[in-house]
RNA sequence: GCACAGGUGGCCGAGCGGUUAAUGGCAGCAGACUGUAAAUCUGCCGCUCCUUGCGAGCUACGGAGGUUCGAAUCCUCCCCUGUGCA
């Protein structure tokens, strides 16, 4: 066992409030999760991504391993020490690549043929070597190599992609229980692996299996029970928020959740709007991600209390308001959407930094709002 | 004063007789963004009108004339800018 979940309570409805214990930290779920591809939270130093409370951030198997390379990052002692983040990672597996990157792979059983969009080099990757790769990275917890299937995608494709990624996860679990002993902090006792009181068995990582089969819910249903089956130390549902309508990711996700173990934690990848991460943490959700809140942010978009706000648009230009009159971050406590629109039109960095963390700040409150509610107990409807 | 080189839409800058309201870039205006090939991408960007369309009209490549069926593109004169020589 990797890894402990303890749930502290369960809602009706399926939500749950509960804490994941994990090497480097004791996360609190459900938890959105800032995405850090690169070995950063794009435009946000790592003691603000702190500060605004993130419990754990992700990093990229694929983009790593390019650059600056897996080997080196393990001969620095890990990711948690190389990028100086002492709380908890998680690092994608390079499956979204497998997606994303659909001009420059080459898809097989074996594995996933990748020109490198850095320098046209070939690369494959293997679930073993994607294994590799993330115990060499060392986060706290990794995921199997998976295929993110692409919508649409006709019953047939779902099918076989969901084949090839039921056969990875076999793969990516057999090679990962074989080696996960080599972890980069395994002896370590550096500041960065603090949660000593865990004990040893809580010094591991963990590795998670992926729940695929498009937008057909019989596909997803049994790829849930096979990866069940092999005992993962937690689940994702992947392939959603892939150009879907907003209907079929819920009846992915409703269908999913409850075939999937109660003591283990409970993953969606890659959404999503704050309204959206809402609705999921409530329905059972404990750990989600997404690039939205660092990329809209570094684009001028601003999630807030009253909506999506284009901070780029005209009318800000003397708008001495904070963004979000509702927020207290320490964007909206200072400066004012007429700075911040400036700061756009003149293209200054700061404006995706600033932007950035007023997002996550928002994203993250939202979360924290919803761990509150969960953890409150259910009115009863007696009375004395 | 003379000799070259130039004056193009908010700016820079193509075009050098006809599919030119005029390539590009910048600026401007708006939109998109969901396990990050994204500080990116897309659309609009002279004025007016409407049955919003590969629509109609008007104005426009320093100024004024001219050549031509047709001129930002050729000719003449003038104005202005830069460089060189006096």
């Amino acid at each position: 066992m990797s890894l402990q979940f303890n749930l502290i309570r369960e809602t009706p409805s399926g939500g749950r409030r509960a804490q994941m214990l994990l090497p480097h930290q004791t996360v609190e779920t459900p938890v959105f999760m800032p995405v850090g591809t690169a070995g950063s939270v794009k435009a946000v130093p790592q003691d603000t991504v702190e500060a605004l409370g993130a419990q754990i951030i992700l990093g990229n198997t694929y983009h790593l391993y390019l650059r600056p390379g897996h080997e080196a990052i393990r001969r620095m002692g890990g990711l948690h020490r190389f990028i100086s983040w002492p709380r908890a990672m998680l690092t994608d597996s390079g499956g979204f690549q497998v997606y994303s990157l659909t001009q420059l792979r080459k898809i097989s059983d074996n594995g996933v043929e990748f020109r490198s969009h850095l320098d046209g080099s070939l690369h494959t990757f293997t679930p073993e070597h994607s294994m590799d790769v993330q115990i060499a990275l060392g986060a706290d917890i990794c995921m199997a190599f998976d295929e993110c299937t692409e919508y649409p995608a006709t019953r047939d494709r779902a099918r076989e992609s969901l084949r090839l990624t039921m056969l990875w996860a076999r793969r990516s679990l057999d090679h990962f229980r074989a080696h996960q002993h080599e972890v980069p902090w395994a002896n370590d006792s550096v500041p960065q692996v603090s949660n000593l009181r865990h004990g040893i068995e809580d010094r591991t990582q963990s590795l998670f299996g992926i729940v695929q089969g498009g937008v057909y819910t019989d596909l997803r249903r049994e790829s849930a029970a096979r990866l069940v089956e092999m005992d993962f130390d937690g689940y994702a549902i992947g392939g959603l928020s892939v150009g879907e309508p907003r209907e079929a990711t819920l009846e992915v996700i409703s269908e999913v959740l409850p075939l999937l173990p109660k003591d283990k934690p409970r993953y969606v990848m890659g959404v999503g709007y704050p309204d959206e991460i809402e609705q999921y943490a409530r329905l059972g959700v404990d750990m989600m991600d997404c690039v939205l809140p660092t990329r809209a942010a570094r684009h001028g978009l601003l999630f807030t209390s009253l909506g999506r706000m284009n901070i780029k648009n005209k009318q800000y230009a003397e708008d001495q308001n904070p963004p979000d009159p509702a927020c207290d971050c320490m964007v909206c406590r200072r400066y004012s959407r007429a700075y911040l629109r400036h700061l756009m039109q003149a293209g200054e960095p700061l404006a995706g930094t600033l932007n950035s963390i007023h997002n996550l700040a928002y994203y993250l409150g939202i979360m924290q709002r919803v761990r509150d509610s969960l953890a409150q107990p259910a009115p009863t409807s007696a009375i004395p």
